[in-house]
DNA sequence: CGACTCCTTGACAGCGTTCAACAGTAGTGG
DNA sequence: CCACTACTGTTGAACGCTGTCAAGGAGTCG
């Protein structure tokens, strides 16, 4: 049996969301930053946007006794570090090793005020996205229960990965924790749940391979449908 | 002895952040809601922005269950409902009787690609601003103890009410509750509790007036400071 | 092989929720 | 003006979800 399986070797090819700014900028340049490493941290000048062109990023913010909070994963095609400031907000790390675009952003935000480019457009899209996701993130971690927020990043993965019968995972345990506002024994446990529900299935030796067995109820534990009408 | 208070009597003007996009737009009107009454609603189309010239406004999105989670509060000077979209992601409502100017927002976000008008400066500064407040919201909410919550409440409503002698807050224990993500009697317990510790004084008949006596202190629960230098 | 990381699972504690009672206040309408 | 009701806030007691602490297995890397 052949399963869909979102690793390196069937890439896709990148979303070219970046590709009006490129032709405008042309100042595009490759990267790579080891698993683990930073990319850019809190408040240091934002001198740069990324794309992924490869790998997985986390981005979040710490308080002053270490405890953290992700903000985001950014995926392949993702763009990272559009600041309106002059500095980042947040610290971005590569959870696997990874492959960026970098460009400088200094003429980035400006164009929003220039001209009607289509620059522009894709940049305030890219806001309009960005507190979209920061609104529900909201309020999964202010209402939300620990299973029912593991069910709905799952589903968030699932849907960014493209609902891939295989989904893998980039990050551990604890990354998504940090993203749930959970402990990773939590979320473990969250997770062994679903499992013993037949709602997935945990694959691999380190358990990052997930197989989604039962979408419908994953979302109906996530009660991500906000706005859900009613089941006919 | 005199104590200054964020009342309606001793009322500044209304900060002028919208005076050039009404110079530009010049159609303003101005309109009442009665406290609890709502003012726009997720989903709907985001046809008007608003800025509140008195009064307070909650901004929330809710679950399918009725759970809550307010994401800010809209003080005098304000401004709501700005969006790139073509609707509103979230509700708001009055929380007390509340006066706001409104206008057409067509014109106004289509402003960002236009020109380098002042007004795309200023709408630009308030996603920022709306950003940065989202990414510290998401940090208290995914990482920080109930008493940490409500410090860091008191104090960002201590910074936007100017720091007065005795703060009044328009909002019910209720709507602070859903604003960090706890319940309302862990507020009320948690205000018992600073109250105990000396920190503020809970004043009036419904305990809405308080006195902060020892901002460090809050400070220092609140763990805001999160680029905090050590205390030297 | 040894050290390390990652994940799971169990036992237990604690923080915050839930449920409840009570008191004071505001709003309403006769 | 006053009674009535709904709302608001505080506090107590018990519960339970999640965190904490701990142990152990499995995989990875040098």
């Amino acid at each position: 049996m052949l399963v869909r399986v979102n690793s390196n070797k069937t890439a896709k090819p990148v979303p070219s969301q970046l590709s009006e700014l490129a032709r405008q900028n042309a100042v595009w340049s490759e990267f790579k930053y080891r698993r683990g490493s930073e990319i850019f941290g809190e408040a240091e000048p934002a001198d740069y946007v990324y794309q992924i062109r490869e790998g997985a990023v986390r981005t979040y913010k710490r308080l002053s006794d270490g405890r953290r909070q992700i903000g985001a994963f950014h995926l392949r095609g993702d763009i990272l570090g559009v600041e309106n400031g002059e500095i980042y907000r947040f610290t971005a790390e590569a959870i696997v090793n990874t492959t960026v675009w970098i460009a400088m952003s200094q003429s980035l935000f400006a164009g929003l005020g220039k001209a009607d480019i289509p620059a522009a457009n894709h940049v305030r899209d890219l806001i309009t996205r960005t507190l979209e996701h920061m609104e529900n993130h909201l309020l999964l971690l202010g209402r939300q229960t620990a299973l029912e927020r593991t069910a709905a990043f799952l589903l968030e993965m699932d849907r960014r990965l493209q609902q891939p019968a295989l989904m893998i995972l980039p990050m551990c345990r604890r990354d998504i924790a940090d993203y749930l506002g959970l402990t990773l024994e939590t979320v473990s446990r969250a997770l062994s749940t679903l499992r013993d529900r037949g709602i997935l299935s945990l694959e691999g030796k380190m358990q990052r391979k997930i197989a989604l067995h039962d979408r419908p109820k994953l979302a109906e534990i996530a009660l991500a449908a906000r706005g859900m009408p009613p089941p006919k």
